[in-house]
DNA sequence: GTCACACTAGTCGGCGTTGAATACTCCACC
DNA sequence: GGTGGAGTATTCAACGCCGACTAGTGTGAC
């Protein structure tokens, strides 16, 4: 019983919670949801997720089907010990914070390799980038909320807008000296 | 030429830009030097780091040695290459923001599959850890300043201690629904 | 009617990570 | 003089991730 499950592997089993799907479908709702903005989606790892959860005996095959020529779908269905599982990861990473490691501070860290301007047109980039990916975010939150999608499913998006507002620190942390040539 | 760098191997170059060294000694730097709180550092993880910047040219072995019976030291020396190949990686990573995962926006979405009652117990308990994490963080940023290590190098306990303060928001964000019972 | 393009649905293979194991040294304590 | 714990230095194997690929279906534009 390893149990220790992904962030992917939870959202898996957070939507077979509501319903049998097959990961396809898995994949669209999540995008639908905006919730590929919070976890990391790549289609390959989610067939390797759920076939990790079906073979620790988290989620069961309730059916294959084809339509005309096009590949199988498989269809897969939460189980109880599934159910289980997953709210047991959640409080986990709700209980205690995990050394989680951006590489900002890292690249931050060994900017004096570079020289100063080269310091600041990047950060200048930095800002303009961090507005637009902003205004993007809020653009959707905005949509959903209009939607009528409950402000429950766009937590992860004020989270977000935080740590963007936060950002703009960066610009005012960067004592570089200036480059020395080494090997 | 993939040329992608890991957190870790920007930070295995960025110390063989100081002399050369085998791995376990530059395990031993950025531990002494409080940087494996800004990279994940896995021992076995900082070895295979260390053979692709090898396989890839970046750097190359410069003696190995051996004292007593114990394991054979083998010796890196940062090449032209390598150099070059950190400065880019880390413009990249100052550039823009990467998308990154944390795992908490997954935890709060899915945190409506406890009860109010969980959910309000483990935040509770995630605030102590916080509090305890943010003084530790502060003992060891104190300590270094004291003992004259330059800020340069303490600036990712500073994004830290920033992430931290930023942490308690979460406790006033949880608008949860009593638990429903699923499959 | 066909060409280009986007979507659906999934597999493959190589890359990077990591818990566990190995094996030897040094030192303290009893 | 032996046992146990911490430190040194590295390897192994299983796991998870993901870019690239396959292969069929729908669609709009010329």
């Amino acid at each position: 019983m390893p149990e220790r499950l992904t962030p992917l592997a939870v959202c898996a089993l957070a939507l077979l919670a509501e319903r049998p799907m097959h990961p396809y479908e898995i994949a669209q709702l999540l995008r639908a949801r905006g919730q590929d903005q919070d976890v990391k989606l790549r289609i390959p790892s989610l067939y390797h997720a759920i076939e990790r959860l079906e073979r620790d005996g988290l989620i069961e095959v309730s059916g294959v089907d084809r339509e005309g020529n096009r590949p199988e779908r498989t269809t897969y269905r939460l189980l109880k010990a599934g159910r289980d599982a997953m709210e047991r990861q959640v409080i986990v990473w709700l209980q205690a914070p995990r050394a989680e490691f951006p590489v900002l501070p890292v690249a931050v860290g060994e900017a004096h390799f570079l020289t100063r301007a080269e310091v600041e047109r990047v950060l200048a980039e930095r800002r303009d980038a961090v507005a637009r990916e902003r205004a993007a975010v809020r653009v959707f939150q905005e949509a959903a909320l209009d939607k009528g999608v409950p402000r429950r499913m766009l937590l992860g998006k004020e989270f977000t807008l935080h740590r963007l507002d936060a950002e703009p620190r960066v610009g005012r942390l960067s004592p570089v000296r200036s480059r020395e040539r080494g090997p």
